[in-house]
DNA sequence: TTGAAAGCGCTAACAA
DNA sequence: TTGTTAGCGCTTTCAA
């Protein structure tokens, strides 16, 4: 058809589409008579849409049962709509109000989690990086504060928004939501002394947090005169991460060796102190009566026990919808004033201590 | 410049890129002086490249701190290695073992799991089916099984691999790895039978696998002759969901209303268990002198209680690891044979029953 | 073994 | 309000 003498432009090769088949927004668009980015409009911002526009879309939209891929658009926006979490652990762990709390306020703005372990070893802490990192998330939540200086550098430089949380520090790599370890610890040496404690002891997880929260612990206890005479520190044991019952068994009993002569724990878990209360049931040690004892986190059953048990409350909630708050107002371009949040912790007195 | 009289093509107009800052493949690629596609076969398949280049792509990844973007690579690659679960909800669940197992198994093969909060309500599946499948998952797995018409619909046409979990049907919408709860229930009215008790209960939480397991139980206790004589079914009584310690101590008041001769309790879950060993103790109750308890789940803590608990092991574990198995295999392309694997469960006897 | 070109499905930027 | 165009950063396809 072409006359030779023309120079003309070579007709586009054939396309090849790679195409999985699924709906895409052009199907959509398509079958509602209108361009592509119209109907990307439609779904993402119906007030910037005409009436009849917005009715064709949608039920071109009801029609083909399109799902928006949203790797597509995350790619195209910059803006993935997901957000990771690292916990140490899943199972058995105090951190899940927290990621439940957090998996609720973003699925209400349209926000996903993805869930990554660190384990308390922290040797997957590279891999899991850059798994996070390589998915571009919109924000990172992590449970406790990054300590390795290698980790915090690679957060920085992705400029990802990151929330650490249950901990402080005055030098965030960002933002933070916690609370302060050693102020529980000293408070809850006040605690006992005033209801007339004066022989304790601790029994913690194998964990930097619990090791502060100890140190406070035990020099505010000698400070108040507790603790045998002229002691350096009061008798504590150190139990495998996470805790568990059997470990609050075997800690109890321990404590009893070291000093017989103890009449509270403080537990760095609820799971702990739940094992404090069924040895001292099995060996019919009375609680309060003989020995008090407090727990940490204020699980749901830590009121149920028998006795009810006394425990630090942390607001695990509030830690994982404040994170989402922050993070989300960060995606949306604003400006969060207050970068670091201490939401506290409260002694919850029962029967136990 | 250009002489008016010659048709020219005009000068592609300046590019207006939008690009994030970052270090991408390409920036990787001409630090190390190959093509963007030579260096992604490095990074991806070091196989297929020669030794020199291998290096020298290294060294610029090193040099950049280069994060492949695993969103664009999912884009065009249609594997986003990414596998999203479902569970009813995060906070005390018995199904974080599951889900610890899976994060675990998929990290080591490079997947990242998505987690997403159904409630026990199923009111928010269908946004939360959407925001799944809009991820474009390599794989799905549920807790339970999915019953809304609707959703099995939405996630089969997606033609996501999806594994079902924690429970057996003949109509699995895919895969599925899990274990009958009418077996359970008979086995552990078998089970009580054989020990000597006549006289069994169940608290259970107001779902609809307790259910099957309850009725289950039930029958087969009747079948034996258990139960007071010309009841129509044992004594029951219904917690919500997710169950307490608290609701398990309630329970046994319950129960012991219903019936003062009941000798065992069948617990929906070891928190109930918990319960019911707790409100025993506090009312001076022997366990298992006057009742033995039975949990379901065999958490950490059951071995450690006083009475150790008798439960039902269900291998959460192997449960996740399965799952994890079963859609990287199908992610790569392989056939899954074996579609519907039934790990069972067993009871662990110890002394509350 | 290496590379050029095109496309994954979407949205930002610009234009009408 | 609607559309055109050109990307986002990567991998597939095809060719050398």
């Amino acid at each position: 058809m072409d006359k030779q003498a023309v120079p003309v432009i070579d007709a586009p090769p054939k396309r090849r589409r790679r195409t999985s088949g699924g709906f895409t927004l052009r199907d959509v668009a398509k079958l509602a008579g209108v361009a592509p980015i119209t109907a990307s409009r439609a779904l993402n911002n119906p007030d910037s849409v005409s009436e009849p526009i917005l009715q064709r879309v949608r039920e071109a939209v009801e029609r083909t049962g399109y799902v928006p891929n949203l790797l597509a658009g995350g790619l195209a926006s910059k803006r993935s709509k997901l957000v990771a979490a690292v916990v140490p652990t899943v199972a058995g762990s105090v951190f899940l109000d927290m990621v439940q709390s957090l998996t609720e306020s973003l699925a209400a703005s349209g926000y996903q989690l993805m869930l990554g372990q660190s384990g308390y070893e922290n040797s997957r802490e590279d891999a899991l990086l850059e798994a996070i990192i390589g998915r571009r998330p919109d924000g990172v939540v992590l449970t406790g504060i990054m300590r390795s200086d290698q980790g915090r550098r690679r957060l920085l430089a992705s400029g990802i928004p990151i929330v650490e949380t249950w901990d402080l520090t005055p030098t965030p790599i960002d933002m933070l939501v916690g609370f302060s370890h050693e102020a529980i610890g000293s408070a809850v040496a006040d605690y006992l002394y005033q209801r007339g404690r004066r022989r304790v002891a601790t029994i913690s997880a194998n964990d930097e947090r619990a090791v502060r929260r100890n140190q406070a612990f035990s020099h505010a206890a000698l400070a108040l005169g507790m603790g045998a005479p002229g002691a350096a520190a009061v008798p504590s044991c150190i139990v495998p991460a996470p805790t568990t019952v059997g470990s609050g068994r075997s800690g109890l009993r321990d404590l009893l060796a070291q000093d017989p002569c103890i009449d509270a724990v403080f537990c760095s878990s609820d799971m702990l102190a739940l094992g404090v209360i069924t040895e001292a049931q099995a060996q019919g040690i009375a609680i309060p009566g003989r020995v008090a004892v407090v727990g940490l986190g204020d699980q749901a059953f830590a009121r149920d026990l028998h006795p009810a048990l006394t425990s630090v409350q942390i607001d695990g909630a509030a830690i994982g919808s404040t994170a989402a708050q922050l993070i989300i107002a960060r995606a949306e371009g604003k400006v969060v004033a207050e970068k670091v949040r201490d939401i506290g912790f409260t002694i919850v007195e029962r029967a136990s201590g």
